[in-house]
DNA sequence: AACGTTTACAACCGCCCGGCT
DNA sequence: TAGCCGGGCGGTTGTAAACGT
């Protein structure tokens, strides 16, 4: 089934509204209220559709809304809630009188984000510092160990995929279904500390539902597709210090690796 | 002063969901 | 039960203002 447009577009005013259709819309909604959005426009005299009239209403004239800068109290809150509630701007807003999902989710993009991403940066590098050594104990058998906690963090790569490391380093995920085959995987030597400038692009966007994805990587696993969480076991039989320089050369070393095992299915 | 870049934010778009017929 | 519709949501875009060179 397609839907049909929100509006028609033949006729219908899009882009910044003007104060004289502002009064319109807010006098319309102060004498009849909001019955039907897609008829209030006609009603109201507004060549807009009714999604833009909504919109204009609940971020911009709605009177119980708290316009100007947000207090640090208020930041914190967000950044709070976002940390539990993901980019649920909506939900977020319901704890914040008087800010609209839009609002938060515009400061949230524009100043929140940038200045977690700072202090996750400044964390990172003195964290790097002190440069994780990681140890092989078995070739054949499982489990990464360092001597302490590495500190890179594997997040979001797209839609439909994800890495995701926790400071204990204990998982991966890729997309929704598919499995890849690391027979390759003995030959991975060390995991590199990543700072975030690794993931530099697109802007990182850290959610709970992320960051609580696991990821371990395993010799065997079964194929399936469309993209699903894999996990991998993969194990480590030396000590090794970090031998490349960054990030970079380590996980292209195993994204290559691991595509000549990926199978996919013919559609 | 002119120009390029970055930031902030209003607005739009497409998708999803629930209610109704 | 399928289709339609309205409302809501999150992601993205457009653009003016601010800032830097």
């Amino acid at each position: 089934m397609v839907r049909a447009p929100c509006c028609e577009k033949m006729g219908l005013k899009k882009g910044p509204w003007t104060p004289e259709e502002d009064q319109l819309l807010t006098s319309y909604i102060q004498k009849h209220g909001h019955g039907n959005w897609r008829a209030l426009p006609k009603q109201a005299g507004l060549l807009r559709c009714g999604k833009s009239c909504r919109l204009r209403w609940i971020n911009y004239l709605k009177p119980d809304i708290k316009r100007g800068n947000f207090t640090s109290q208020e930041e914190e809150t967000i950044i709070e809630l976002h940390e539990t509630l993901g980019n649920r701007w909506s939900a977020i807003a319901a704890k914040l009188p008087g800010r609209t999902d839009n609002e938060i989710k515009n400061v949230w993009h524009t100043n929140l984000k940038k200045r977690l991403l700072k202090a996750d940066q400044s964390n990172s590098n003195s964290r790097r510092a002190t440069k994780p050594r990681i140890k092989r104990s078995d070739s054949n058998s499982s489990i990464i160990t360092q001597s302490e906690p590495a500190n890179f963090s594997l997040r979001e790569m797209d839609s439909t995929s994800a890495c995701t490391t926790s400071s204990d380093f204990s998982s991966v995920t890729v997309g929704d279904s598919k499995t890849i085959k690391c027979e390759d995987i003995e030959s991975l030597e060390t995991m590199p500390v990543i700072d975030e400038s690794f993931w530099s692009e697109p802007a990182i966007d850290e959610t709970p539902s992320m960051s609580s994805q696991s990821m371990t990587i395993s010799t065997e696993m079964p194929l399936q597709y469309p993209f699903t969480n894999y996990e991998e076991t993969f194990q480590q039989s030396h000590a090794y210090d970090s031998s490349f320089d960054d990030g970079m050369d380590f996980w292209y070393d195993i994204l290559t690796r691991t595509a000549d095992s990926i199978e996919l299915p013919e559609f």
